[in-house]
DNA sequence: TCGTCTGCGATAATTATTATCGTTCACGAT
DNA sequence: ATCGTGAACGATAATAATTATCGCAGACGA
């Protein structure tokens, strides 16, 4: 994560704000900058307490609700885990994740980095395809594989 | 889903089963059809709803006690969605999913249906892939694509 | 600067999941 | 077929994650 990018997310996140009307509060700003900030995939819970650092008066409550605000905004975007935990991202650009399957860390992959995939058919049932993530499952480096435990 | 499937998945269960040393209960029986005989992804309170319908005294704590039992056995997967609850698939050959951005259903793509991947650089930190998955993202029939909120 | 309306913090409520515990049932040995 | 034992079940309480409520405060246009 270099500088500029968090820059230049900080001013798209400027603007994005003013175009939907949302106030630019100096929770929102500290929020979104600690995000924006990561390129790990913090729960809502781990962003609470980075925040925390801040602005020590915050509630978990208010983290909880600007991230819905900023999900709705595009702002933001979740990003899906076996895990019964929200995990956030802020970078909206199409890229893709290895998932460790022991410890449950998610690294990104370039858009570039992976080879482009096509549907043989068109898909089913009408639907429209928009976009495609590919999801790597393995094992980092801090975790050896160890006998799996499937097939 | 045809039913030639769904029985040699149930005998999968069986002998799983006993390779594991799973007792075989009616509650687990009931439960594996229940998840086996359909490709769409019930959450745990669905399939509880469904094994009611046959044994009405069923528990919800069986129901989750039990999907945990198939996972750690390797007889369900867990599907990541963005949903913040947990969603089960029985089918556990390798396959990719389309998933609807407006209401949340899953669909299955075959292995074959989607041309194959590859990462273009060895993966950073050492690791080690196992396998991927694709998801499309996208609308379905039923969810005509309104004014799209992202970009 | 003022007024209004959105957002904040505290806290209660809801939802999803897991743990506990006494009773019951599956299954190998008799 | 019956018995004994340990694993599984059902009920319920507990925990974790998320959402709603509400009075107060701060952002922002007039």
């Amino acid at each position: 994560m270099n500088p500029h990018a968090l820059e230049s997310r900080m001013s798209f996140f400027r603007s994005r704000c003013a175009e939907r009307g949302l106030a630019m509060t100096h929770q929102r700003w500290v929020i979104y900058r600690t995000l924006a900030g990561t390129s790990q995939h913090p729960t809502p819970e781990e962003t609470f307490e980075q925040v925390r650092q801040e602005i020590p008066s915050i509630s978990l409550a208010t983290i909880y609700k600007n991230i819905k605000t900023f999900l709705d905004a595009g702002l933001l975007r979740e990003v899906s885990t076996p895990d019964q935990t929200m995990r956030l991202d802020a970078n909206l650009e199409s890229h893709h994740h290895l998932v460790c399957a022991s410890c449950g860390t998610i690294m990104d992959l370039s858009e570039e980095s992976v080879t482009p995939v096509h549907l043989k058919k068109t898909p089913p049932r009408r639907f429209r395809v928009e976009s495609y993530n590919v999801n790597f499952l393995g094992y980092c480096g801090h975790c050896t594989p160890r006998a799996q435990t499937l097939s």
